[in-house]
DNA sequence: ACTCATTTATGACCTTTGGTTATTTATTAC
DNA sequence: GTAATAAATAACCAAAGGTCATAAATGAGT
């Protein structure tokens, strides 16, 4: 049926429509800040409409979030088609992070915001947020690929279980991510200035650590 | 004057009174659930008393924040008491760390909390957050001088600059708090669980590998 | 013990905002 | 062209953070 899938088609552009509003007002307001009726006054529609698209509020800040992921997820395919050893996978998915995070910082929010909402919720019944779980799953499954083929030509240290040096590598890049996030902290912008270092450095050293961590020694 | 200091303290009494309410009724629906109408109810106060010792309901949650960061300082302050070398205090920082996240589980909440809250607010005239930032200092520095120690007996790698490096492990440490804290997601359990590995042995293979990017190569 | 000034507490009230729904408008199939 | 279906609207509701006029309690001075 040609005008089912034209509808179909509509249907998906007023999805991204709306999601490209709300994107516009965050990035205006702060992610807290944004309601759905400037959302919808922004997206030339009426509150009623959004929510003809999205369930909840929740449920579009998760798809802003799931086309951060989404757009990480291609950065590190891209990584992972290049043929290199596994510590160069791991330090390329390092650096393919950081750039991440420091052009995109409304995703980087969206992925804070994301977080700091799902201890609250079950995820069981938010297909939504599985949809971002699955996306975080590949993210995952990129690093243990890489850390698998470092333990196999011999440039990544074979005492671990790959999968839970993934998850913790992971999981201390997020950190940083954080870290990253909060710069505006007054303080630790202050400190970086006195040491005449700035954020990028500073992630780029951590990077340093984790590999000399993992890598065999010799 | 006796009585007015008899006032001073039965203020500080109505404070705690209702940062404990808080963290009941915290403990029981949740951060984001939580209602000031349930917290006055809890506390046996109506909601305007509420008002009248927090300004918002952000400080109030900052002021349970703060409390948990005053408990961490403790035990860092613990650790920096003992006679170590440089490295095994980092590694006792992070032990602490860890054990205080476990035991901990509604002060990592707020913890997360608070850092989803920051990004968005400027802090300069925050005060109860700038209370906050003061002991995240304190507890930055406390890290910094473990560096510093290390790297002066020989411990520690001083191809870095410590309070940088100091800044970069508080990152990661974090992240596998919140790691911690989202264990919940079912796939991260799931995949602990075939490894029959936990998130305990995780964040302690975490601080291995962070040990042996910072200590000296031999 | 009484009075009055000051502090502390109350709960009714306001406002914002996420979410709903009866109604209207547009679209599609016949 | 018309009936049926889908999409959009705007008025509306309810929950929750926050305020304020009023009341209760407290304390100092006589």
């Amino acid at each position: 049926m040609s005008t089912e899938d034209r509808k179909k088609r509509e249907q998906q552009r007023r999805r991204t429509q709306i999601i490209s509003a709300a994107e516009t007002v965050i990035e205006r307001k702060g992610f807290q800040q944004a309601t759905m009726d400037e959302i919808a006054e922004e997206a030339e529609l009426s509150k009623g409409t959004l929510y003809l698209y999205f369930s909840h509020k929740e449920a579009l800040y998760l798809a802003i979030n799931k086309k951060g992921l989404q757009k990480l997820n291609d950065r590190f395919l891209h990584v992972m088609q290049q043929d290199q050893q596994g510590i160069e996978l791991v330090k390329d998915l390092g650096d393919s992070f950081l750039s991440f995070i420091t052009s995109n910082p409304n995703y980087t929010k969206a992925l804070i915001y994301y977080e700091s909402v799902i201890n609250e919720e079950k995820l069981e019944e938010n297909e939504p947020a599985q949809e971002c779980e699955e996306i975080g799953r590949q993210l995952l499954m990129y690093l243990t690929r890489a850390i698998q083929i470092g333990m196999q030509d011999g440039s990544i240290t074979n005492q671990m279980e790959p999968k839970l040096l993934a998850v913790q590598i992971w999981g201390s890049m997020r950190g940083m991510m954080q870290l990253y996030q909060v710069r505006s902290q007054h303080h630790l912008q202050k400190m970086l200035q006195d040491l005449e270092m700035n954020m990028e450095t500073m992630i780029r050293q951590f990077l340093d650590v984790q590999i000399k961590g993992i890598q065999t020694s010799n």
